[in-house]
DNA sequence: TATTAAGTGGGGTTG
DNA sequence: CAACCCCGCTTAATA
């Protein structure tokens, strides 16, 4: 990694396009190709490519010009001038962030008591293509009657809007011949579960006749109490694999 | 701006739960006390923390360890072993990045030639609020019926949600007393306005009586060419802004 | 402070 | 490759 201290200027067009005005900022590239600038502010860069083409270059004004491009953009950074540059190997194959309690797992978790969302209710299946888009959790009510659930760690208007899309895509498949037998979604039910529903959310759910159910805060606990195959496993098999590999500096 | 190169450890709680396993890493430290944590791929950090409180302390086994807090989360980094720390003043009062060709600019150049969506039509506000978030553009048809548009580069499955979900809310509304005159909510009808409708977006659209409409994609340089007060008007004042705060090396 | 939405969103997954 | 969705999204604007 390089991390380089310069007074620059830089140009930007692909998906969008920009330019960042003369001013003193940090320059990181990495071992990929990635370039980034960097102001004293906050955690996004001004400017950035991921894996980019290099190539140096000089400018009318005898400045140095770096230019990162790929496929569809291109990046081209003014050092107007350099005050320093350093650079530093990093460990190679990092394995990487470890997370918890994400939105997986909450659906993963609720998968396995389908009695939180209602009573009687049963579980059918995780990720069901509706059509338009996967809805997290396809489960069956005390009827046999499908609904259709949004899962969600903290619900906003979005998630609402997502679950009427899903129930009004799965009442166009009608009966659906399902492997664990025949489903009728022509009435199906759209429902939000999530561990916190905003007031506004909320009313909007009621309001368009999407259930809310609230899922216990303490669920996190339960999930890595009981799922064995979170924590430590997944961190170790990332480590060992990472070290396999590895023929960085930490070795 | 400091930048340390450790082989490090790291934990966050706040938002979500992660860990990091040890290895050699970039650590960013900013003036604002935000943090970063990068490895050699990609322009993302790994863990990060933005505007925090810092501390440091020493552990049990004798390392140096760092604390970042805020009220709702916090950051622990386990320096196992400082390789390089370096520091630079960057630009106070950085003027930022200038963007062009955003939606902002698009809502802009559309409000000032309504008649691309429909002949006769007459703008009334940008920004207007629904009751469930602001929709882009309010505009009239030739018949002076309400048309909430919402405008998007690129119109996706979320962007029909969106729009349908103010046309919902706007009928709530029912009769508006507008400062332009009385509007009548009742029959207002959505549409959105992109330059790009993706394939199954324009097929949802229309089944959900949203009515399409593409925008060319040439708007673009006539918005440069008719717009003054975009490009160099806004560099300018950001750049002369930034420089009569400025009390950093670029000076 | 909370809500809402755009972003050069990033990144992963699935068809 | 496109479509779709989660993210500790981040950041900005607005009420």
């Amino acid at each position: 990694m390089k991390v380089i201290i310069a007074d620059c200027s830089a140009i930007y067009t692909g998906r969008g396009d920009t330019s960042l005005p003369r001013g003193v900022r940090s320059i990181i590239v990495k071992e990929d190709g990635s370039v980034s600038i960097h102001n004293d502010v906050g955690n996004k860069p001004l400017n950035y490519m991921k894996e980019a083409q290099f190539s140096e270059v000089e400018n009318a004004d005898g400045e140095i010009v770096w230019n990162f491009d790929s496929r569809k953009e291109s990046l081209s950074i003014v050092l107007h001038r350099t005050l320093m540059m350093t650079e530093m190997p990093l460990m190679q194959n990092d394995p990487g962030l470890i997370r918890d309690g994400t939105e997986n797992h909450l659906q993963e978790w609720i998968s396995r008591y389908p009695e939180l969302l209602g009573e009687g209710y049963r579980f059918v299946e995780r990720e069901f293509a509706t059509g338009n888009g996967p809805v997290d959790l396809l489960v069956l009510d005390a009827k046999g009657l499908p609904v259709v659930v949004e899962v969600k760690r903290v619900a906003m208007l979005t998630a609402v809007d997502q679950c009427r899309r899903y129930v009004e895509a799965v009442k166009d498949q009608g009966v659906h011949d399902h492997e664990k037998g025949f489903i009728d979604f022509s009435h199906a039910r759209g429902m939000i579960a999530a561990v916190d529903i905003r007031p506004k959310t909320l009313e909007w759910a009621k309001k368009k006749d999407i259930e809310p159910v609230l899922i216990p805060s303490t669920w996190k606990s339960d999930y890595s109490y009981t799922e064995e195959s979170v924590d430590s496993p997944e961190l170790e098999e990332k480590v060992s694999a990472a070290e396999s590999k590895d023929e960085s500096v930490s070795g």
